[in-house]
DNA sequence: TAGATTGTTAATCGATTAACAATC
DNA sequence: TAGATTGTTAATCGATTAACAATC
């Protein structure tokens, strides 16, 4: 058995996270000042073993009785999922869906800021959503400057991965991938796929799957 | 042991379908015959034990040394999946998001066809990547007509489960969602929530975790 | 005290990975 | 035949679910 103290944790679990973390600060604003797994779990609708052990990985200690004091418990979620520094990002591919994200309010809820974006086509002072779009030649310096360590791809398929190479001289360690590209990277640096295709499939499959035991 | 003859499938394996399909298309449009589980694995750089097992579950029947004739392959995956017949989708909520989704071309490989779009605001006659834009007081009646059995909410938040409400009592049997709401809806709809605090959610925490194995 | 909740340990489940016989 | 690949059966792994003692 190894002797780590503190335990990783698969995909699925972090994914619930941004929902503890919103129904935790609505709970704050309404003023609570504990929070148990079990009312997190009713609100939710989810069962309350998986938000107890989902509390527990964060390293959180809870009261029996009263729950967990409810700063502490945002807190350590917040160290746990990585979203107590405002992290920088840029966005590359200012077109429709680009635009789309950088107009997404939500954002700085998620610990992140999208401090500039950039474009083949940026025309001088162009501004989106009141953040400045540069041209893409501009990427790698910009980015080493700003200290940036996330970029969002939303651009053409063929040149993600020029894009990329560029984001990564730049200093960049996580990609926000957009595209249905596999990109290339070195090993330090993350990778998130959007993949719409398998969202999709995952959906169809499902709708199918109801189709055929209707017969 | 259960009989059932056809093993069902989560969907970490249907995600990969897509994959599948296209590199097949791919190898069809070179002129080839046969495909085996091993050179697609090879070609997405995926172990070639799951590539098998997906196919497995698909019900198609290879040749030992040759692999799986092409087309069967391709029509078994589009069987399983759902992708056999174009399926109709109509979206509602315009928007930048919207239109982004309105002006992807990769959705008629992906077995659907997005028929028509609403908004509030809509007006006479509008169009958007040519798919025509109507209010949203039609969708109900609209959706009914034209037999659409996919939704894809990009409304905002507030508004989703009212628009909802609208597709399903047109027909719609699933809902590809966009916002953060969790919609509710009656057993026979299916919901996919595309969630993109989770990704973030996951992909700050792989950035996190290596920052903080680097100290 | 009684009861709700935490925290921990064990059981179940499903998917991935491994091993190997069967086949062309 | 030799060798590559399928198809199947078993082993491993990780996450979810269950059970229960400890605690306020």
């Amino acid at each position: 058995m190894s002797g780590s103290t503190r335990e990783g944790a698969g995909s699925r679990s972090i994914k619930r996270f941004p929902l503890y973390l919103r129904i935790l600060r609505e709970m704050k604003a309404e003023g609570a000042e504990f929070a148990s797994g079990a009312v997190v779990a009713r609100r939710l609708a989810f069962d309350p073993i998986v938000v107890r052990k989902d509390f527990a990985k964060t390293g959180a200690v809870g009261r029996p009785r009263l729950g967990f004091p409810l700063e502490d418990l945002i807190d350590a979620i917040e160290r746990f999922g990585g979203w107590q520094t405002q992290t920088k990002a840029v966005l590359v591919g200012a077109g429709r869906l680009g635009s789309a994200l950088l107009g997404y309010p939500g954002f700085s809820e998620q610990g992140f800021k999208i401090e500039a974006a950039f474009d083949i086509d940026a025309y001088h002072n162009q501004q989106i959503a009141g953040v400045p779009v540069y041209p893409a030649e501009e990427i790698t310096g910009r980015v080493r400057k700003l200290g940036v360590s996330l970029g969002i791809l939303t651009v053409p398929d063929e040149c993600a991965q020029k894009i990329t190479n560029a984001l990564i001289e730049g200093g960049v360690r996580g990609v926000w991938n957009f595209t249905p590209v596999r990109l290339k990277v070195p090993g330090h640096v993350v990778v998130k796929r959007e993949d719409l295709a398998a969202s999709l499939a995952v959906l169809f499959y499902r709708l199918h799957k109801d189709e055929e035991s209707l017969k």
